[in-house]
RNA sequence: GCCCACAUAGCUCAGUAGGUAGAGCACGCCCUUGGUAAGGGCGGGGUCAUCAGUUCGAAUCUGAUUGUGGGCUCCA
């Protein structure tokens, strides 16, 4: 398997090279960037005359077909740097990459008339490129960096037979099907407004029904857990979020201040500094610690226009938050909680697996090696205490402190941004945060920052694409459609509709004059669980007909015993009924 | 923010030699009361994203703005 991976690699890398070859024949003037192989692809970065259209796509990949037909040999050749800086003349970004190479000699690859730096290894002949198709242009920085040129890359995608290439293509289209904004619109859940603000979400009836059952079940599960819950204001004045650091780190996602009678006042972007406040409003015992406050908490933070994303990335969310204030040596067992409590809600929400990641000090950090130490270890024992398999991160914590991120994987083996847990030496010192220890004197809390789902956005588009919009019953805005065959029938559906509501199922009555063909089919595709169709026969013997959304039909039951069933998976939370 | 593309009815979309807008679904009314994925008829609904410009005339050409999409960068 490894080494039909590695074969595949070595594959669209040398595509890589043949579409630059190509580009080469089409725009003589183009400056090469360059060209790897990717996760079933590959793409080139180059700085062309002009921009791409789509039929320059297709000319390339024609004149890529002909230097694959013409079965060009890959030569590699070791020459010394000066020589690359020859080959090389008038390719300014080839050359920066040769200044940046220790070694004396370099490899170049060349089949026809193109010749490239670069370590191999290649495919012997352009021949050995099997099937490939350029998908899209788009721009990308040179190196990354947004103050270097803009280039332009092409993506494309090689595999090594046509079947497999049709099968990818069909995946990308079935992707866009569980696509969250899509689902979003078709089962008319939220919006966003051009005239509103890009970011801004409106959350829909049956947006807003899932959303609730979501935190409901959040906060019964916090409370039962040991956490307080509160609420702090969405505005705060402007030298709270001086105190805390966050005007003077993250000033850019900060929205401008606004003046009320003299003062100036700024949109929270985090929940912390509220939490604080309150943890401040008297003096606390070693006996109040560990102190867990949440809050499904609204923030606002300015991201750039170019990230926005459906629910995914957006300007004004809410996030399932808390802070829990404890001792050093409660850290590890805190920190412990947190992941029990995560691991239960991935597992809850139906997703098939996850992945952690611990992230260590980055260059830029407040607090000294050794704090930094400690904290990381205890989250390592804490992980450990799980049982939970990570991955480090070198770097990647934030200046306050180490963190250990989880992600959601999905069905389709998507993953997603999930909980987040942070360790914080930082606010604890800027604010002041302590407590009376055994010993009578004063001492530091720490501070853990944690979400469990992420935002209610961003958790609404996960649930989304990772059922494509079929939800759990106990997670969908409607449970149960009542559909009545003709209008006789609609009292008897208006009587089981009363029954099911009076214990909180979500229930919906189609009680349109139309053929039940049509509501069926519309039920279906608001992929509502349980559809009863009531007619003549249901009425007399006090059944219903159930058909599932799967199109499975179950045998005629008395409504009590559906009731009880579906009562009973709606608690359960897991299962439904089959 | 940057590169490229796109923006037509509530939704999905058609409308290229520039001559003042169409379909299906949805919505309203009527007929139909029908047993598991679209019964039929009639009707209402659009300053073609916004603002300028070119033109006798702009949904259509040009520019700017706003928004969306695919990337890049970013994501405490």
């Amino acid at each position: 398997m490894a080494e039909k991976n590695e074969k595949l690699e070595m594959m669209r890398h040398s595509a890589s090279h043949v579409m630059a070859e190509a580009v080469q024949q089409l725009f003589p003037d183009t400056k090469f960037a360059i060209g790897p192989a990717i996760e079933n692809g590959f793409y080139y970065d180059f700085d062309l005359p002009r921009p791409l259209t789509p039929d320059d796509l297709a000319q390339i990949e024609n004149k890529m077909n002909e230097i694959i037909a013409a079965d060009k040999p890959f030569i590699r050749k070791e020459v010394t740097k000066a020589e690359a800086k020859g080959i090389f003349a008038g390719q300014p970004y080839k050359l920066e990459l040769l200044e940046e190479i220790p070694e004396s000699t370099v490899t170049v690859y060349q089949q026809g008339t193109f010749t490239d730096l670069c370590r191999g290894p290649h495919v012997a002949s352009s021949k050995e490129i099997k099937v490939f198709k350029l998908l899209n242009a788009a721009g990308a920085y040179w190196r990354g960096d947004e103050h270097r040129p803009m280039l332009q890359r092409i993506y494309g995608i090689a595999f090594e037979t046509r079947k497999a290439l049709a099968d990818h293509l069909q995946m990308l289209e079935e992707a866009a099907r569980y696509d969250h904004r899509k689902l979003g619109k078709e089962l008319d859940l939220f919006s966003i407004h051009e005239e509103a603000g890009p970011g801004l979400v409106y959350w829909h009836p049956k947006g807003s029904a899932i959303r609730r059952v979501i935190e409901d079940f959040w906060k019964d599960e916090h409370v039962k857990r040991g956490y307080d819950l509160v609420y702090t204001p969405h505005i705060a004045k402007i030298d709270l979020w001086k105190t805390s650091g966050h005007w003077e780190f993250y000033r850019e996602f900060l929205y401008s201040p606004m003046d009320i009678e003299g003062q100036q006042y700024i949109l929270k972007p985090m929940n912390c500094n509220g939490h604080i406040i309150i943890y401040k409003t008297k003096t606390r015992s070693y006996r109040d610690l560990p102190f867990r406050m949440a809050e499904l908490g609204t923030v606002y933070r300015f991201e750039r226009s170019g990230v926005l994303h459906g629910l995914s990335r957006v300007r004004g969310f809410t996030q399932d938050d808390a802070h829990i204030f404890c001792r050093f040596d409660q850290l590890e067992d805190e920190v412990t909680g947190v992941l029990d409590l995560a691991l239960f809600m991935i597992k809850t929400f139906g997703f098939k697996n996850y992945q952690v990641m611990l992230s260590t000090r980055p260059d830029k950090a407040a607090g000294s090696e050794e704090v930094w130490q400690e904290a990381t270890d205890t989250l390592r024992h804490a992980l450990a205490r799980a049982g939970v398999e990570y991955k480090v991160d070198p770097g990647e914590g934030v200046f306050y402190g180490p963190k250990i991120d989880i992600k959601f994987v999905g069905i389709l083996g998507k993953a997603w941004q999930g909980p987040t847990i942070q360790v914080d030496f930082n606010l604890p010192q800027r604010f002041d945060v302590n407590y009376i220890g055994e010993d009578g004197k004063e001492h530091q809390v720490v501070m853990v920052h944690r979400t469990v789902l992420g935002s209610m956005e961003r958790f609404l588009a996960t649930l989304l694409e990772n059922y494509a919009g079929a939800f759990p019953v106990w997670l969908s805005p409607v449970q149960v459609k009542v559909i009545p065959v003709a209008d006789r029938h609609l009292d008897y559906a208006r009587k089981l509709e009363k029954e099911l509501k009076a214990d909180n199922v979500r229930v919906e009555v189609d009680d349109r004059s139309e053929r039940i063909n049509l509501k069926i089919r519309q039920a279906q595709l608001e992929k509502v669980p349980y559809m009863l169709v009531v007619g003549d026969k249901e009425i007399a013997d006090s059944t219903v007909a159930i058909r599932l959304r799967s199109g499975k039909q179950l045998e005629a039951q008395p409504f009590t015993t559906f009731k009880s069933e579906l009562l009973s998976a709606i608690a359960s939370r897991v299962k439904d009924i089959e």
